[in-house]
DNA sequence: GGCGTGACTTGAA
DNA sequence: ATTCAAGCCACGC
């Protein structure tokens, strides 16, 4: 096992799970802070796990729904356990969303960098 | 052990 | 401005 790609997953985790309530982030986002940035796609197979119910993360400490690709589009909705599931999470949250796209993205939009601090 | 897929992103034509 | 292509790593068959 390599731990560096263990680290890579927890920190998924970890970050997401630090986003705010009503505030939503990108898979990119996430993989540029863990300096993985063209590896996007490891993060939301990260997430794939916590969907699938992992050991100590799942999708009630992760907050998966609060993390769409770039476009603010909810790709991953369709992993989820409904169809609406992901959508009815985030407009629950206060977050609008039209056509599986959440509404003013960028506005909502949290930045680990500027959230959390580039300091990795 | 090899090939393809996948909840993405960025860059170049 | 848009469209196409490549890159990344892990997991499944």
């Amino acid at each position: 096992m390599k731990p560096e790609n263990i680290n890579f997953f927890e920190k998924v985790y970890e970050v997401a799970r630090q986003i705010p309530v009503g505030r939503v982030t990108s898979y990119g986002a996430i993989a540029k802070y863990l300096g993985t940035a063209r590896s996007a796609r490891m993060v939301g197979w990260a997430m794939n796990g916590v969907n699938s119910g992992n050991s100590k993360n799942n999708t009630q400490d992760v907050p998966a729904h609060r993390v769409v690709n770039r476009k603010g589009l909810l790709t991953g909705k369709h992993h989820f356990d409904g169809t609406n599931l992901m959508q009815q999470l985030l407009e629950n949250e206060g977050i609008e969303v039209v056509d599986n796209q959440i509404v003013e993205f960028e506005k909502h939009f949290w930045d680990p960098f500027k959230e959390l601090g580039a300091d990795i």
